[in-house]
DNA sequence: TTCAATATTCCGAATCATGGAATACTTTGC
DNA sequence: GCAAAGTATTCCATGATTCGGAATATTGAA
């Protein structure tokens, strides 16, 4: 009778951590209260008074000569004493630049926040074209590019819906985000997420989830061709190449999270040819 | 009649928030329930649901292997998203180093997180001996060491009464933390905060804070050097030195944190030998 | 100045958090 | 191994706290 799957705990956290990821889809600028209200599809008044507790601890901010809200100094506080667990910009580091090297294209490392993907790292290749589509710190929503469909596709199904929900609402275009489930299972089957740009024409981008432990992913690893290149063995080699550098990296990120000890262990088992690869 | 000051709003937001606070001067290693309890000084229960409810939201995670809770891959997530406008470290680049150029001494750069400073950048001087003493990512008690005295002093009194009591709790020792507020007044006389390093002899700290317009402290600058010299010209001529480039620091924060239109007037307005020095 | 749109405050209803106590699980000591 | 102490997790009756619709205040546009 009780309709609720996990109806434990606090229902304001959860509500509060939909505003913070709300918010980080806005950027510097900041969102307006009844743009917040409408996205969340929280009222007017619930919203208010979750961003006002906010505040009190510094979580958002109202960027000054507006009233609008934006994540405030404290995000960054947590964030910056979090880098030796999660900073997977370094902790690929050696990756990124053996992908780099390796395959000669323009390459990018993206991990997700909230309901879009974030651009982490980049690595200019020999192609000039793409040079445009994708800058370090740019934000695409979940789906729109291929290094965020990497990562939003191999995300658990009730997740999925609810990220497809918002951005359907934020853009207004029922079309793009209802016809992406054809895209999400392509990616599931393959292993890998392939895109060709409308825009800037003739380039095609190609991408591959990281994962951790537990087989959730927390990156992309993303490089990105000419559309004619982007086919046969040049194709799936390059599909090889990322992921393998992306086993690598889910290595690196699990031993960067384990205790001292543990970690040890772990490295001396990876350098011993005698064990079996590691799975998660 | 009300006892409460302000008693509006979700005030499990207010303890989710004191949570993820505790839970950043534990680091990787993550602490066990027991001690967040004891820390927060909240039930047992209540924190065990507060940080389910976190755990959902990803902020919160277990380390592998243990029943430790650290903060989670989620707030990473969020610090990235929220670099273009709060990333001291990147803001503060040219200020920084000219410090460093002018002073010769090891300075550095640290911002509060929580009930502790962390060091976000460093740039050696000509001293070896005091190398050592503080990395970038290390996190010290607030008080403890000028670079976080110099914002400890300059916080609104309910806030320093909060992270004094957090951090006596923590430490056990009374002593240290219950003498402290004439330390903070000193500091707040002074401008500075000047402190002689017990273990390492010899050694002197000074350190400014750098305040956002409504001079709340956002950062510190701090500078090393041994005790003989830190005295005298030398030692006004580095905290108006220091206390200088805080003040351009403090700009190009407010810089960054405005809309492009409004940054536009005000560059022009700093760039203007005419126009009044901007007062916060 | 008026008006429409948006933000903020109010307040009674009832949902939801609360936290002490019971239970389950782990670790320690011997 | 076993028992005992220490922790973590779950339960649940109680009532404090959140809830959100509606009233009010504020802003910005014309």
């Amino acid at each position: 009778m009780n309709p609720s799957p996990k109806n434990d705990g606090a229902q304001s956290i959860a509500r509060a951590a939909l505003l913070l990821r709300t918010l980080s889809t806005f950027g510097s600028q900041g969102a307006a209260l009844m743009q917040i209200s409408t996205l969340s599809q929280l009222p007017k008044a619930t919203v208010h008074r979750i961003l006002s507790a906010m505040l009190d601890e510094h979580l958002v901010e109202r960027p000054w000569g507006t009233r609008n809200y934006r994540l405030g100094p404290e995000v960054y506080a947590l964030g910056m004493s979090v880098l030796d667990v999660h900073d997977i910009k370094s902790i690929a580091q050696p990756s990124f630049e053996r992908l780099a090297e390796a395959t000669g294209e323009t390459v990018y490392l993206g991990i997700r926040c909230g309901y879009d993907a974030v651009c982490l790292d980049k690595r200019q290749g020999h192609l000039p074209q793409n040079s445009e589509i994708l800058q370090v710190h740019n934000r695409w929503p979940m789906g729109i590019g291929s290094f965020s469909l990497a990562i939003l596709s191999f995300l658990p199904d009730d997740e999925i819906a609810d990220i497809l929900g918002f951005n359907r609402l934020r853009s207004g275009q029922d079309k793009a985000f209802s016809k992406m489930s054809s895209g999400i299972q392509k990616t599931r089957k393959n292993g890998y997420a392939l895109t060709k740009t409308r825009s800037g024409r003739g380039i095609s981008g190609i991408a591959v989830p990281v994962f951790d432990r537990r087989r959730y992913p927390i990156a992309s690893l993303c490089a990105v061709s000419t559309l004619e290149r982007m086919t046969g063995s040049y194709l799936s080699d390059l599909a090889a190449t990322l992921a393998h550098e992306a086993d690598i990296m889910s290595a690196q990120y699990e031993l960067a999270r384990m205790n001292p000890t543990q970690a040890e262990t772990w490295r001396t088992a990876i350098k011993d040819p005698q064990s079996p690869r590691i799975a998660f």
